[in-house]
DNA sequence: CGACCCTGCGCG
DNA sequence: AAAGCGCGCAGGGTCG
């Protein structure tokens, strides 16, 4: 059963139940807030699939209210997913021309509070029986593509998973990641000396400064300017053509040293210091926006507070609260082993069974150093050619010719030109005109060696993209399995209270790894739920192909404790 | 002054 | 100009 929902005007609300196949089953109610969320709360327990055109628009006004559903469709990201699906190429969804689906309404920075989030205009009219047109024609052309393409189970399942993704973005923003200020600022105070009004360094930056222009005879640089500070290294004698951390450590002079650290403590108070802390953090808790669906490959960006780039160095500011714990769970290796799969490579699969996957290559005797089977695993999925990378891929190609093939193949394709897909059905965009424009170029009868090598340049750049597509993709896929999964057993392990988020709930999410905040006596339960739930993600890809998918985890009371 | 690009670095 | 993918953000620098 579908419960379709679509704004109508800036405080009411349209609802229509759907039945399997989107048909209407009687006319539509319009509803205030209130009444919708009485709505909502009445209907939830027959298990509906909500369907709306934008999670990030409409579930925080429900979970302000602490209301949760189970389940929903999300109309934007499903379009994206169909609209470019090569499983849906035949689909109406997919030969129509761009529409207002294609161009998604950016949703405002604010946080603010209700009636703005429901500004979507009621502009498709409606039916007979008051239902909205606009949403419910783009839910049956969805339904229909999936319904008539080759696999729609696969697609059913990611479109289930992206919309879970979605609710559980939603969630993680509203819940916050718990985060004690008082420590983060005494870790900046201790690294960087005590706070300064902005625009100033602190003690330790400015001594590190003064250090920095003695060492190079030059009273005046400023460390924060590439471009003087290039100059100066030159100018000291410094072969260096440009001023990254990695190529400064590889010289040999007493001004790399104190430079190094400045850089690293510079990043940390202008990255994540005492401005960062107080713009994102509120009430011991940090609210990241969180974008499902924002990366091509189908993996989560987010936007404000750089969510997905904590450093390691603060990761001792997110501690539990008080009688709670942090579940932290890391899927090991996933990507190669997402990579076994998808090529059903079974010696691949087989060396990462029961343990890490870089040792179970070297104890098969394919290289020697776990270190070497790592970056040559890696060089593999990224399209590396040369270095160490490059003279060990041979071997591997060797011991796994399955999993290589498919990643050989997948470049080749995106060389072409080509798009490929993802197991559940993402597929990669198509080249932009520009490329195409340079390919056709070098076949050009006056094509210069410049035009020629240009376009073999760039036909390998995209052959590199569409390689790692379709590892990073499916690992994405799996990802937002793993942690549906959780959270369906995460809500059936305990029922929630009064208190929204009184219960065991995920709090982060980076790639393929989770946090769930949970109260400590039910810690052990929640590692279980999150073990099981690598499995099931497991199973709901690659069916009974027997790959591993192993997880570190851990119960702490800091992030930074966390392997 | 804002808009934009570049450099550099954090994460997976 | 880091060999090799995907991101976001801050600060410097330039342009109009």
């Amino acid at each position: 059963m579908y419960q379709l929902v679509a704004p109508a005007g800036t405080d009411r609300v349209v609802v229509t139940v759907l039945d399997r196949v989107g048909t209407p089953r009687g006319p539509s109610r319009t509803l205030t807030l209130p009444a919708f969320r009485r709505y909502v709360v009445e209907n939830e327990s027959s298990g509906p699939r909500w369907v709306w055109e934008d999670t990030a628009r409409i579930y925080p006004e429900l979970l302000r209210h602490s209301i949760r559903v189970a389940r929903c469709h999300d109309l934007r990201l499903s379009h994206v997913i169909l609209r470019n699906s090569s499983l849906t190429a035949q689909s109406d969804i997919r030969l129509g021309e761009p529409g207002p689906w294609d161009t998604p309404v950016p949703l405002e920075q604010a946080e603010a509070s209700g009636p703005a989030l429901f500004e979507l205009v009621h502009d498709g009219g409606t039916d007979a029986g008051g239902t909205p047109l606009r949403q419910l024609e783009e839910f049956l052309l969805q339904l229909r593509a999936v319904a008539e393409c080759a696999e729609p189970g696969r697609l059913r399942l990611l479109l289930a998973a992206e919309s879970a993704g979605a609710l559980i973005a939603a969630e993680m923003t509203h819940a916050g990641l718990p985060w004690r200020v008082d420590i983060h600022h005494d870790l900046l105070t201790q690294e960087l000396g005590p706070r300064v009004a902005p625009g100033l360094r602190p003690e330790r930056l400015e001594s590190l400064a003064a250090r920095i222009r003695v060492e190079l005879g030059d009273s005046r640089v400023n460390p924060d300017s590439p471009t003087e500070l290039l100059r100066a290294l030159q100018k000291a004698g410094l072969p260096v053509t440009s001023t990254r951390a990695w190529a400064l450590r590889e010289l040999e002079h007493p001004v790399i040293e104190p430079l190094l650290l400045y850089k690293k403590l510079s990043r940390l108070l202008s990255a994540n210091g005492w401005v960062w802390m107080e713009s994102w953090i509120t009430n011991g808790r940090f609210h990241p926006e969180y974008l499902p669906g924002g990366v091509v490959t189908g993996r989560w960006a987010a936007r404000g507070g750089g969510a997905l780039q904590l450093p390691k160095q603060i990761r001792g500011a997110v501690v539990a609260d008080p009688g709670w714990k942090l579940v932290v769970a890391d899927a090991a290796q996933l990507e190669p082993r997402i990579l076994a799969a998808l090529s059903a490579d079974l010696t691949m699969a087989a060396a990462g069974r029961g343990t890490d996957l870089y040792a179970g290559i070297v104890a098969s005797g394919v290289v020697e150093t776990r270190d070497h089977a790592k970056v040559a695993m890696l060089g593999a999925m990224y399209g590396a050619t040369t270095g160490e990378s490059g003279r060990l891929l041979p071997r591997l190609a060797k011991a796994y010719p399955r999993a290589i093939a498919l990643t050989e193949t997948a470049a080749r394709a995106g060389e072409r030109g080509e798009i490929v897909t993802t197991r559940l059905g993402r597929s990669s965009p198509p080249p932009g005109a520009a490329w195409a424009a340079a390919q056709a170029k070098a076949y050009d009868p006056v094509a210069t060696r410049l035009d020629e090598s240009r376009a073999r340049s760039q036909a390998r750049d995209w052959g590199r993209f569409t390689r790692n597509f379709i590892v990073q993709g499916t690992a994405a896929e799996w990802a937002l399995c793993w942690m549906a999964e959780i959270r369906k057993e995460l809500r059936a392990l305990a029922p929630e209270g009064d208190e929204l988020f009184s219960t065991p709930h995920l709090v982060f999410f980076l790639h393929d790894e989770v946090m769930v905040h949970t109260p400590e006596g039910l810690a052990d339960r929640v590692e279980s739920i999150v073990t099981a739930a690598a499995a099931t993600a497991g199973r709901l890809l690659f069916a009974d192909f027997p790959v591993d998918f192993m997880l570190t985890t851990a119960t702490v009371d800091t992030y930074a404790a966390a392997p």
